[in-house]
DNA sequence: CCACTATATCCCTTGACACGTATATACGCT
DNA sequence: AGCGTATATACGTGTCAAGGGATATAGTGG
């Protein structure tokens, strides 16, 4: 599991990480919400952290869970280059390609 | 294979996709360029294809694939509501944003 | 019509991962 | 210490998708 890819691939991955979004929980409280096994949230928790996406700290028994935002920001730079697709008018960038270097037409 | 994250979680498919993003590209050149297959890189397209990530023209007997915004904007639009989680880290990136159509500074 | 090129599909094997169930560890209270 | 709660891990199983290789389809020029 390196790529953040893999990880926001799991459906239930990016409910979890979507409930941090608002704010920090606990597992019990996440297994509630999302009516997941527990065993899965932890699982699932645990691979988050491994990645980054989320951290923990201790409160008595529980741990709070809370998200952590490198990891995100690289989905979101992976995703920049291709942000000109859709904020510039197609017009323009059709007329851009067409103008393709290499592109050798019969 | 009915969410986005599925087909953007494949390496060869981020590269295609990457490729595309500068200009169109026949099969033939994908592979080339990427050191793929030609079935791989024909299953792949078809999935992006499938996904509606790319579209293909027909030139003799090549297929011309390009892009198409839909579905990365899909991916940007799940990423949104966790932007304000580094904007909130980052005033330069803040600023940034603050120049969105919308903007609405709290 | 035939040879050639470009692209797509089929079959098969392999490996990764998610889930359920059971169990283990950790902490706190009385 | 011992019980209850909270969280983590281990094991076995099923599913699904990726890759390799062979082959099928389609389109072009001679």
């Amino acid at each position: 599991m390196e790529s953040v890819f893999e990880v926001i691939v799991e459906p239930n991955r990016r409910a979890i990480l979507s409930l941090l979004a608002s704010s920090q929980q606990s597992v019990g409280e996440i297994e509630r919400l999302l009516h997941m096994p527990q065993p899965t949230v932890s699982k699932h928790l645990r691979v988050l952290r491994d990645a980054g996406f989320v951290e923990a700290t201790v409160d008595a028994q529980r741990r709070l869970y809370r998200l952590r935002p490198e990891p995100l920001q690289e989905v979101d730079a992976w995703l920049a280059p291709f942000r000109r697709f859709w904020s510039a008018h197609l017009d323009a960038l059709e007329r851009h390609l067409d103008r393709m270097p290499k592109g050798r037409k019969k």
